[in-house]
DNA sequence: CGCGCGATTGAGTAATTTCAAATCTAGTGG
DNA sequence: CCACTAGATTTGAAATTACTCAATCGCGCG
């Protein structure tokens, strides 16, 4: 059993062991490699990801060529191309991997079927996507409330593993702010 | 019966009527002013309201006593101060009414019973939530992404109709860009 | 008619970007 | 163990974008 999926279920819901072995087998294993792709734009069809090890970056890559950074994930985080995954539609982010990284994942098809199986689940999803909406109401707030500094430093309060971990260019295109102006900030905080 | 809830409702899950009568027993129903507050920054109980008629701005206030617009909410939308409506603390939102505005408003405990009582409200709350997390990832990238220009130039194709029915300054707001500099974009697009 | 709000325009300023080059660092092979 | 290289970070200077402040314009409503 995924103790580290367990765990995080259980900080929502509770669920005998019987329970979470049978909602285990609604999700899949993998490992991938540093710099492997696990979703690359135009997939056609998508997964819900919970991050058991490592670390990954979801991004988009506009017309111009330049890279976005939509999420920076670790352990206990979930991702997916949230569009694709839910509406069906081809990728159109990138996700890879910064370090090696192993996730457990769910197609829409199971994770329907497992919310159905189990009431709990259905609670347990809902209550993840009201934390998330409110995590990007935060950003939104943040992108269009303070500049390039105080975002940076809302980014270190927030994420101090993440920042240790990524290289500063990725902090900075999460931010939405050049490598340089970061590099410039840097020693002001 | 409140028969635009109940159309809301069912683009998502198929109910009776009589179900549905039940369900409306979870919402009160009231009218506001133009002008007039729903929510301000401070208050003590948050509600999560369904806009039966009018528009308002959601917004949050700066400690230079900037306004920054998260949504510009007009009928069949749902909003609230969801960090505080979700985790039960103080409001840091105002949302006030941009028109006389009517909404059908649930506390957060009558919801929580409702989609204990109603499972396919459960669902309908996650599917709404899921649409939600996805215009939000949208609005971040746009917000990486874009340039003042583009930005104007989405917000105008994504909502012409709020677009008609709110001031400028305020889309602006929205986009993050200062009133006079979509003033000078306007010709341009 | 005049008030007041919303929208526009102009000019100077601040923040951030871009492009280019220099510096630093960690990992690799000899 | 050291030299070397690729990637990451920093620094500099010019260019750009958007902002602020201030003044003006336009229009609907009492």
């Amino acid at each position: 059993m995924e103790l580290r999926l367990k765990h995080h279920i259980n900080e929502i819901i509770t669920l005998t062991d019987d329970e979470l072995n049978e909602i285990f087998t609604f999700f899949s294993k993998k490992k991938y490699k540093k710099h492997q792709y696990i979703v690359q734009e135009g997939d056609l069809k998508a997964y819900e990801h919970f991050i058991l090890k490592g670390i990954v970056k979801s991004s988009y890559t506009d017309n111009e060529g330049k890279e976005h950074i939509m999420q920076l994930a670790a352990e206990n985080w979930w991702f997916s191309d949230t569009n694709a995954f839910n509406n069906g539609t081809v990728t159109t982010m990138n996700i890879d991997c910064l370090e090696n990284t192993e996730t457990l994942f769910i197609s829409y098809e199971n994770k329907e079927a497992l919310c159905e199986k189990f009431r709990k689940m259905e609670y347990f999803f809902r209550k993840k996507y009201t934390t998330g909406n409110i995590a990007l109401h935060k950003r939104v707030l943040s992108l269009l409330s303070n500049d390039a500094a105080e975002r940076y430093s809302q980014f270190l309060n927030q994420y101090p593993l993440i920042h240790q971990r990524v290289p500063k260019a990725l902090v900075a295109a999460y931010l939405g702010v050049s490598r340089e102006t970061l590099s410039r900030l840097s020693p002001k905080i």
